[in-house]
DNA sequence: TTATAATATGAATATATGTTCATATGTGTA
DNA sequence: TACACATATGAACATATATTCATATTATAA
């Protein structure tokens, strides 16, 4: 790289990469995942604290499932919901703490 | 918030924030950022490399300076773009990183 | 079994977004 | 002045996205 040549972006990680932070792209998806910071919640309880439509909470979960940004575990006819990517949380973080402070 | 309170984020934050991760959720946007990286270069020059129509190139310039993500500079009838957001630039390199090694 | 609660799903819809086209603006040069 | 070059702009369009509504699925309890 020194030489001036440019290393183009693969086709995969442009993809991979656009897609991540195109979940962070959304104030929706934001503000579950800062719900998610520090507990674990169900969808309900997601839905309720963030004062969102149930079916919207879940179409937004499930998004943020696919990147695999959150997991999910069941207990009975409850799903709780959790981070499921450091990297991508500690980046939340970080860029809200920016933010904030400015 | 060891209590459980929850602290909800402010709209301004929320929308600032969302609006960054926005601007890093298109592959065009990602692919003409990390031309920035290591140069500054001209309108003509970005669409070439990444052979994309100069209108776009363009528009999608307009959007990242907005954002004051990138900056510009006039020299003749040639303006040069170059990044303009130390923290955001990181956050992009750090992804492409993570992206790439997994 | 039936009823109820929690969540997921698919269709519908309105809005947002990315790209292209045609053209305007600005700058240097003959 | 007139022309060419570099970039910006706005309209048009196709596609993507976020949200809601109605309903399906899954699990528990009576």
């Amino acid at each position: 790289m020194t030489d001036g040549t440019y290393e183009a972006l693969d086709e995969e990680t442009l993809f991979l990469v656009s897609q991540t932070f195109k979940a962070l792209g959304d104030p929706t998806r934001i503000r579950i995942l800062h719900l998610l910071f520090e507990q674990e919640l169900s969808v309900s309880n997601i839905a309720e604290k963030l004062d969102l439509n149930q079916s919207n909470v879940s179409h937004q979960l499930r998004f943020l499932k696919n990147l695999r940004l959150v997991k999910y575990r069941r207990d009975g006819k409850t799903i709780y919901y959790s981070q499921d990517d450091e990297h991508v949380m500690k980046i939340l973080q970080q860029s809200i703490d920016h933010a904030t402070h400015h």
